[in-house]
DNA sequence: TAAATTATTGCAAAAGTGATGCCAAAACAG
DNA sequence: CTGTTTTGGCATCACTTTTGCAATAATTTA
């Protein structure tokens, strides 16, 4: 995974932290997202999936704290990194804060070296491998490595060929897959199937990730919509 | 390895000695990690598995001697290196402290030049290999370099190829691998076994790890979740 | 346009298939 | 000789596929 690749999600509520932060980082090339509150920063994170998370301890709305718990409880979050930011001598935030998740903290005032070498060891556990191949659509989420997918916050478990059909469909919302072009993906071009095997399978998808997501388009196949 | 894969916590109560030696060490490339108290010491001692580990005598909570003794006890940082920060004239502290287990102390005032010297004094025991090769999942820590694993504490002694097998699906936890990515990673791709002996050595993991380690995803693999 | 015909898809239950768990015993290695 | 690894044979269970029929939509015909 290339630097550029890589996202990192500011949460502070002082614009100024915000800036010399996220100018520190994105000059070292990562991907800024930013976020002013702590509700703002949990509705970013889940739309974002960022690799790395700087929560800043002390904000309105929603404490860093209370925001790191909800972002943990996330499982495409699980193995996101969280870091706070907390003034220096603030004890009680940071065993709070390790008892929320967090993995580390930095200290306030920020030093743009030290946080640029912190923020690298963090990432440093991240091997290219490690990053997982998801593909979100919308409220789903996708998992090819942990083969699983996460609708709505639920984690589902789909038999295999399910899964196989729904990533294909899920590879293009709104495109309209043919008949033989599914059964040439899913279950290849030699084995024989029945045209009611489709059919089945897209009915247990329905009942399971809700009947709306799938579309029939007689005469021609399926289309899955978000 | 790597000085970037060194790893030292510090524990001092006083944010102006973690900020120094903290900004000291992390300049020289070393991996820093901090507490402020003997009970956060110890607690992020068995989390991150630090290298070494320096620690100073007088602290509220839980003074440095409580949590070297505590810290020893612990059979995955049996090989840490513990030295103590004890102010200049504290006889006592010093032969306390290597009662606890300690292997050096440092003496305050500190002085940047001589702390950093000590450190890698300090480290350069460790040739490369040394430094153990360990693997922390949840509540599970594999220990290459020793073969053994240690699980909630207790040590448990596998063979070779259901430790290769554990350390594998260990090494990314949620990952599925596929029956043939196992046999070609613990079994090496020349040598041709039958289609049960993955089940067997699943089988024998989970009667010693606890069976809900192990999830089946049928038809593509098995993976650990912790 | 309405009704009848035909094609296409939805559905539920049953049957089939194959992968996995498990055991006991053989083969192997130290 | 002891503990580890591999194998083969079943039993089982989960998923896949089939099948037959109902429902729906498209097409034709009166």
């Amino acid at each position: 995974m290339k630097k550029k690749d890589i996202k990192i999600l500011l949460v502070d509520d002082e614009p100024d932290i915000l800036e010399i932060v996220g100018y520190n980082l994105s000059s070292e090339g990562y991907q800024i997202i930013t976020a002013e509150n702590g509700q703002e920063g949990v509705k970013k994170a889940k739309k974002e999936l960022p690799h790395l998370i700087i929560l800043d301890v002390m904000m309105p709305e929603m404490d860093g704290i209370e925001a790191c718990e909800i972002i943990r409880k996330n499982p495409n979050l699980k193995n996101t990194i969280i870091t706070f930011l907390t003034a220096r001598g603030e004890d009680y935030s940071q065993v709070a804060g390790f008892d929320a998740g967090a993995d580390d903290y930095i200290t306030k005032p920020i030093k743009p070296k030290v946080l640029v070498s912190k923020v690298k060891a963090l990432l440093r556990r991240f091997k290219e491998e490690d990053v997982a191949d998801t593909l979100k659509v919308g409220s789903l989420v996708i998992n090819r490595d942990e083969y699983k997918i996460v609708s709505k916050g639920k984690e589902i478990i789909l038999p295999r060929k399910e899964f196989e059909l729904l990533s294909l469909l899920a590879s293009k919302p709104g495109k309209v897959f043919k008949r033989d072009e599914i059964l040439d993906a899913v279950w290849g071009s030699e084995v024989i199937v029945g045209g009611r095997t489709i059919d089945v399978h897209i009915r247990k998808l329905r009942e399971k990730l809700g009947d709306k997501s799938f579309k029939t388009i007689k005469g021609v196949g399926y289309k899955f919509v978000d």
